[in-house]
DNA sequence: GTTAATGCAAATTCTTTGCACTGCT
DNA sequence: AGCAGTGCAAAGAATTTGCATTAAC
């Protein structure tokens, strides 16, 4: 979501200094973060925001593309930020760093081999990873 | 989760008639379920069951590994009754149907690639595949 | 100047907890 | 009989909605 401000202003949305608040710490924190958490990084920068316009800046974002809702091991609904197109969340586990990465072909072919042996015909998949990141590995 | 009675008896825990109903309904529908729609049918079933008893009993069933909680589209938390070890949902878009199948090679393939690309430790992951069942892919 | 966006407070929904009673084993 | 399990009611979180006010364009 590096020019979410352009993708706003294109859906017809006002850049208001909430929905800034927001992204900046979507873009500074490259980890799954709650909407709790975001609304309390968020009033660092902009003191006047509000919880309710973290939850509707987010869903803002989210129908955009520019965010991605995922589970996160405490629970449900964190959210990352992401670039358009259909890429998975890889998550460490000790920090919360978060990258993101593209499915490619292996993923493609279990998907046909699932196909072939279930009878469904998959359009669809959800797939997070999870581990260590280059940092976290040593201890 | 098919002798879950087993499960349970082996964990030291009871066989009641709330727990009955929680089952069978899980057995029943083979579909992702909320724990406020588990408890309507499974009010059909035991009368007297309770939505509190509901939440419990699936936090019961998920730690033994019997149920898994899996994303559903309108939201998070949905149970699938699951056979133990390590095995992924595939749901359908319009019934809801659900089945299982296990990860496979192509899996480990791209879990090799996105820890090479991107130095990550990969343990864990999440998947799950969406799709038409062969019952809905004719309308 | 218009109208989208905000923030507060209140309403709803979801989930957990305390406690006396019930019913497996 | 003894204690795990239950269900109610109430507490606590999480999320959404109504509405007057503010600020982007």
């Amino acid at each position: 979501m590096t020019n979410w401000e352009e993708c706003l202003t294109e859906a017809g949305c006002r850049i208001t200094a909430s929905r800034r608040a927001v992204a900046q710490v979507l873009l500074d924190i490259s980890a799954p973060i709650s909407p709790q958490e975001l609304f309390e990084l968020g009033t660092l920068i902009h003191p006047k925001l509000g919880l309710v316009t973290v939850y509707r800046t987010l869903a803002l974002l989210e129908s955009l593309g520019l965010v991605r809702r995922i589970h996160r091991d405490d629970g449900c609904h964190a959210y990352l930020s992401s670039s358009p197109g259909h890429r998975h969340a890889l998550v460490c586990r000790r920090c919360g760093q978060a990258v993101e990465f593209r499915g490619g072909d292996d993923l493609e072919t279990l998907a046909r081999r699932v196909e072939a042996t279930t009878g469904f015909q998959v359009d669809d998949h959800l797939l997070q990873l999870a581990g260590l990141c280059p940092g976290c590995q040593d201890r």
